[in-house]
DNA sequence: CCTATATTTCGTCATATGGCGAAATATAGG
DNA sequence: CCTATATTTCGCCATATGACGAAATATAGG
């Protein structure tokens, strides 16, 4: 109960179901997100250590920077339901797509230049 | 989006939680939720419309009583989707299991002396 | 070792939410 | 119409949470 209610509280916010959204096919490193959700850094970690307990992502260090990426099959069930829900209610959803294509513009910019603006 | 936030909002409290199992096969008056979560009326009843309005649960009133059931399978896929996911996830859950067994001898006393302990 | 920089942690603030009791509402039954 | 009763609505309080900036941490590269 109390890991299935870490799952559903972290899904119970819009910032965070956008980021899993926009972690679908690749990983992400997280002055991409910034950019993405146009948050402060400090609340972006925030996000994904909230993701990150609940299994639903998980993250690894390279360098300077952090990777994020959905723990997906090699997650345990009930987070790999929940990611294949989530994606399924919310793929045609007009915010949704709009970060998917924005999202394709944040990936051409190189990432030294992109995570400068932030820290 | 709105609409699926509504879904996970509800999803993101235990006590919720217990009330979409506890309604599964069948549906219960407000005070049989009351008695199963040892919860004030008012609580249970903005428990209720948390879940009506994610379209989760359905109310129907008869006389002085509520009844409320799962929306299930009229429900909008969304709805019926998560409801399905949440049972898969926590049937085997010990408090889950343990409020299925109260909830069959809560079921059988009589309405009417059930619901005058909390009004 | 020193600096720059990517990320996290911490402290703070504003808002959201769960809980209750009191009051309001609705209905059954005299 | 009046009373009893099931439920909901409202107002309040305590706690949880999302947001930020400042400080701390970790690492790359001189």
């Amino acid at each position: 109960m109390f890991e299935f209610l870490n799952i559903t509280k972290a899904l119970a916010e819009e910032n965070r179901l956008r980021i899993l959204l926009a972690l679908h096919g690749h990983e992400l490193c997280v002055c991409q997100i910034i950019e993405l959700l146009q948050l402060a850094p400090s609340t972006v970690s925030k996000h994904m250590s909230v993701l990150r307990q609940a299994r639903l992502v998980d993250g690894r260090k390279d360098g300077r920077w952090t990777y994020y990426r959905l723990t997906g099959n090699d997650a345990y069930p009930e987070a790999r339901d929940a990611i294949a829900w989530v994606r399924k209610s919310l793929l045609k959803d007009p915010k949704i797509q709009r970060d998917a294509e924005r999202l394709e513009e944040i990936m051409k910019i190189d990432r030294e230049e992109l995570c400068q603006q932030y820290s």
